[in-house]
DNA sequence: GCCAACGTTGGC
DNA sequence: GCCAACGTTGGC
């Protein structure tokens, strides 16, 4: 059984074009616990994902991705030139970790109003007041009801 | 650009 | 272990 999360990216960092191009892409710089064990402990292979354009206008779902690597060390927290960098990870002991992702496919562009004009998502994650995670589980109820729409 | 809400830090 | 201060997120 698969699982269904939801991704978000700025979408002045990374949108789905450039995941459209790349192909695959490693899911860096996330730095919060709750979200980096989502990837860490909870993601299989296989399992799909939204990717949520955040910080857009408006903001919402573009498409869709395939996790598609085992959790790995997010190789960033070891760059001192990089943004994420992380001072406290060691590469014995590395506290951020990241999957890779692969292009499935854009999709009608699905905005968070839209979204919220969905019964069956009333309780995703992306919508609660104030929610900053990153990545977020998607039930298969909200997956589906998304993808009547698409 | 604003600002509410949040997670993290650090003094105690 | 508390909690105020701070920096960041992210919708609008």
């Amino acid at each position: 059984m698969p699982s269904y999360w939801l991704m978000k990216s700025d979408v002045e960092d990374y949108a789905i074009d450039g995941m459209a191009r790349d192909k695959r892409t490693d899911w860096v710089g996330v730095r919060n616990y709750q979200a980096r064990n989502f990837m860490r402990d909870l993601m299989k292979e296989g399992d799909l994902a939204f990717f949520y354009h955040s910080n857009a206008e408006p903001s919402g779902i573009a498409g869709v991705v395939k996790i598609s690597s085992p959790a790995k060390p997010d190789l960033t927290q070891f760059d001192k030139k990089s943004k994420y960098y992380d001072e406290g990870a060691t590469k014995e002991n590395p506290r951020w970790m990241l999957r890779e992702v692969e292009f499935v496919k854009k999709t009608k562009f699905v905005s968070i109003a839209d979204l919220r004009d969905i019964p069956a998502c009333k309780n995703m994650g992306v919508l609660q007041k104030g929610s900053r995670l990153s990545i977020t589980p998607v039930t298969e109820g909200e997956w589906k009801a998304i993808q009547s729409l698409l």
